[in-house]
DNA sequence: CTAATCTCTCCAGTAACTGGAAGGTCAAGA
DNA sequence: TCTTGACCTTCCAGTTACTGGAGAGATTAG
């Protein structure tokens, strides 16, 4: 399987699936003749596991060492929901965060006329 | 005020406010003999309106739009309202983002035992 | 006078790609 | 057989919004 096709199935863009194999993340398992990176099923099972990775929000190093234990037969399920929790803490940080974010903005905007004329709270709460 | 002065006044890092003149933000209003950055109490004002743009998570260049209304006199209070109301949507959108990948997340975290056995919702999940 | 602190500019690095240039490879069609 | 177009390679640069550090000049306290 050629680069592209190995892409098509893991549903990432070449450039990603090339930057990766660069970070040493999902090697390409051989080269052709001519130099192109080899695919099989296995690295794209891989690639895979990382796209749904990284759309769990993981960073690539996080990513990186989940991928260690998803290879590792011999791994616990408490190394696993370790990092996972980690990460749902993370979430629930940034939703607070958010939360407050949103609440003020909104009260902002509620509170803005939005006409012609110059009078603002949104600016005069900024300055 | 030298920078560091401006910096404290301003809550940023002293390397921020360096940046932010760099890319043309909030210049200086002048240089002492030396060459050193002097500000006053308007650039100060200028700064602590983009650190308080910026804490709302909009862009630079979105801090950008909002100081030349800030420092605009003709300027409607419907053009920052259209900023602002742009910017809070974006902010529910990513709520609801973050709030889907807590949900499936959560659940996975809770169904995995998280023991010495390497059996493991989350990695069968990803994988 | 010296040591510490401040300031300057410039360079490089961060995360995670993305875009593009320059060039080699391969398969299909006229 | 030649050519066209799609595909592949590497390498370099850019993105966002800073941050860290080197090396050098300025200022202030003791």
């Amino acid at each position: 399987m050629n680069i592209s096709a190995a892409s098509k199935a893991a549903g990432l863009p070449v450039k990603t699936v090339r930057y990766y194999a660069d970070i040493g993340l999902v090697q390409a398992p051989s080269r052709s003749e001519a130099g192109y990176r080899t695919y099989d099923d296995a690295s794209v099972r891989k690639l895979v596991f990382i796209r749904r990775s990284r759309e769990f929000g993981f960073t690539i190093e996080e990513c990186r060492e989940l991928l260690g234990l998803y290879q590792d037969q011999d791994r616990t399920s408490a190394e696993v929901k370790r990092i996972a929790s980690k990460r749902l803490e993370e979430i629930e940080e940034k939703q607070r965060e958010l939360q407050s974010l949103h609440d003020e903005l909104a009260h902002l905007v509620t509170s803005c006329r939005g006409d012609h004329r110059p009078d603002c709270p949104i600016i005069d709460y900024l300055g």
